[in-house]
DNA sequence: GATTAAACGGAGGAAATTCCTCCGCATGGC
DNA sequence: GCCATGCGGAGGAATTTCCTCCGTTTAATC
């Protein structure tokens, strides 16, 4: 069953303007929030996903595909593996992409996590993420002690930054906080990190939902 | 005006359990949950903080006092800055102390950076920051593009981290983290930083409050 | 450009959540 | 032992959030 245009249009609208509330005021944003900055009705919004599940797991999915994305250009463009890695981390902060779980029922979670539209996605974003990681170290450039979940679970961290940062600043600090997180992950000399390196299966490296 | 020995220690339950809250579920929780949370009658909290701000309030400054005898004790305890700095923001990470304002009415949170005993607090952390920065930068174990208010901001991205790692990840993750952004700290040959240094008096060290 | 199935918006009542007062009982301080 | 201060929490008010429904609009097709 194939959408109408305008339709379709206004799913993917859903779907963005969801994202974005999340990542800005963290736990579920009503559904009527949603809506209004989606430009759409809220019946639109119950039509297209009549319930919750639905739209949570679409909000998933959608994210997954703009992380990914962001990994494939800067895999795809950049010369070598740490400079992918660098360019994708920056581009995750800056613009706030990354996991959204956090205040979700465990078990709609899970459900959510079987999803397999998110399942496929989310395989794409942990290869493209442990290429990257694999790369950079066996070119020497990266520690040793770190694996994709590590970088994962860094990006998801910066993810829900504190907006009440003065304007002036705001512009700075996210380049500001993504140098210094590449620079830790960088091989030289340092502190040995506690534990084992987190691999790509062990966690949610990016996109779990709300 | 004194209060009685009981009504004290409820105050500071309140206050703690308003703070866990906040940090476990992100935003304002509803009163009853603190109240509850504290151990203690709805009526009490009311009876305690009539007005909303007050309780704000009393939650920056509470969890302020937390930050600053952290800082303080490492300060007092550790050999030198650099290990100053280290267990202070080790320990911030693992409790998840820091900031913790972000979707508060601005106008709010300008009322509660002035109120006295908050600003008075807030400057204590400021300083003992600056201490443990600019001595680590003097004794070069420490980069020289950042300040306290850099520091600042790395800890507060800390403070809301994803709640759903897989249980047995959970314990290490924090340290992990605090390792990779410390050894991103060091005086070593990395990426220079866009922007100039942020300052203690820039931006939020740690305390704002929801 | 006429037809029509699909989609739209948003008013408004139901349901759930959150707020906050009030008062009879408990207890710390003297 | 006295009593001012503090306590708990029931329950009604206020607010928020949910979600259905239907008259109107629009994309697709011929």
């Amino acid at each position: 069953m194939v959408l109408r245009a305008d339709a379709r249009r206004n799913r993917d609208l859903l779907l963005e303007a969801g994202r974005a509330l999340i990542v800005e005021r963290g736990g579920m944003p009503p559904l009527e929030d949603i809506a209004e900055r989606a430009g759409v009705g809220i019946g639109t919004l119950y039509r297209r996903f009549p319930e919750r599940e639905q739209l949570m797991i679409g909000i998933s999915a959608h994210t997954l595909r703009q992380v990914v994305a962001a990994a494939q250009a800067a895999w795809d463009e950049e010369p070598d593996a740490w400079s992918a890695l660098s360019r994708f981390v920056r581009r995750c902060v800056e613009l706030r992409m990354g996991v959204l779980s956090s205040t979700v029922d465990p078990e709609l979670h899970t459900r959510i996590r079987r999803d397999p539209e998110v399942s496929e996605v989310r395989g794409q974003m942990v290869d493209l993420l442990a290429r990257m990681v694999e790369g950079a170290q066996a070119d020497g450039v990266m520690r040793e002690d770190v694996g994709p979940g590590d970088i994962g679970m860094l990006i998801s961290v910066h993810v829900h930054q504190a907006a009440d940062i003065p304007a002036e600043l705001a512009g700075a600090v996210p380049g500001r906080l993504a140098g210094l997180m590449l620079d830790g992950l960088r091989a030289r000399p340092g502190t040995p990190l506690p534990g084992a390196a987190i691999s790509g299966t062990d966690t949610e490296p990016a996109g779990g939902a709300h």
